[in-house]
DNA sequence: GTTTAAATTAAACAAACGTTTAATTTTGCA
DNA sequence: TGCAAAATTAAACGTTTGTTTAATTTAAAC
């Protein structure tokens, strides 16, 4: 039987180096346990990604793939400025909710020795997404929607918001009161609460009055 | 001559320790690097400190201590909800600006081992800040100044706002358009713009319509 | 069934890690 | 000046790090 459960080995190694960097970080997980938890021997991360670095850039082109696309099909669809802004906001916390390991991993490292090509690798992609989001709220200015806000920090305060959430799920739940050790902050619940959040202030921040 | 430029060993250590957890993070940070650009014998940060672990727990009890007075006292005032809501922005922004180096080694900290003492360490400092904001917005929608919006998220965008522009200088630079081997995301004109989009967005977003 | 390449292994590699030791220098005080 | 405590040093400690080696097993092709 073929199912989620039967992984190659490469895959095999992906998925726990996502779990062990959101969880130790880059520098604080070694290549050895994550061979042992990914139940493969600490030769196969050299053999089949050539070094530990170059396992987290394989990491990061295969979860940063799909989220431009997604965004460039928002921008050419045929809904109203509040719509977009509505489907934005529900498929940006959606995608984020369902990889926030990975976006823990990307937030954490992009913060990381400032000018390396590794920042600027991450940068790159984080700013295809950063562009979409910007053409979807200046159409909304241009068709006299949106009020004249400021465009990049209004966007910064859209992902920052997410980000923060996902961050720490510790300080998340003892932030929204709710039992860390009963609780997820990842369930449906506080998904919902989350995009309600968004969609309730950026429209009263975009909307003319 | 006494000035700031004279620094004990154990100052020299803290100072050091600050920027280099800021720019390589805390594992990448070798303490033999560290001792090296503070002008020290490695053996001078178990001296002082006992171990690696204890100097960062060090460098955020002496950075983490100021903040809560401030907020509380801003409380205390007799300012309106707006008027509490402008200093707060203010305050926030400053004070995370100046210390932009500190707030980025405990974003990246918060967000590793999460239920590890560290994390739950970091998280009661941040807390009782977050705590504070509550009780002023809390108090704004007693007034009946402020909309019934989720006061725990809305804290969350507004301290999330301002991590996203802190975390990443350089993703920061290409948000905002500027060049960033030439301008600082720290500089004053930057500094104004947040505090104005802060102020700005929750405004819309508390106030009555 | 034999052959060839790919996959997998245990072992070893040098380098870097945080920390400790024991000796030496500096300092403050009587 | 003399003495005890504090500060500072170079060297060494045992681990752990990421990576490589060379041998072995597995799989696929002929």
């Amino acid at each position: 039987m073929v199912n989620k459960m039967v992984l190659d080995k490469r895959e095999q190694i992906l998925e726990v180096a996502e779990e062990l960097f959101a969880e130790y970080g880059f520098e604080g997980t070694s290549v050895r346990e994550l061979a042992k938890k990914a139940n493969v021997n600490v030769a196969m991360v050299s053999y089949y990604f050539g070094s530990k670095e170059q396992l987290i850039k394989a990491l990061i082109q295969l979860r940063a793939g799909t989220f431009k696309q997604t965004l460039e099909a928002l921008n050419n669809d045929g809904h109203s400025p509040v719509e977009k802004l509505n489907l934005l906001v529900d498929f940006y916390v959606e995608r984020v909710f369902t990889h926030h390991r990975f976006h823990r991993v990307i937030n954490r490292e992009i913060s990381l020795h400032q000018r390396s090509s590794f920042n600027k690798t991450i940068s790159d992609i984080l700013l295809k997404n950063f562009e979409e989001i910007k053409k979807l709220i200046l159409d909304g200015q241009k068709k006299k929607v949106f009020r004249n806000v400021d465009v990049e920090l209004t966007i910064a305060s859209l992902i920052g918001t997410i980000s923060k959430v996902v961050q720490s799920s510790y300080f998340s739940c003892r932030i929204i009161n709710i039992d860390p050790d009963k609780n997820s902050i990842f369930e449906e619940e506080h998904k919902k609460r989350v995009k309600k959040h968004l969609k309730d202030m950026m429209q009263a921040h975009l909307l003319r009055k």
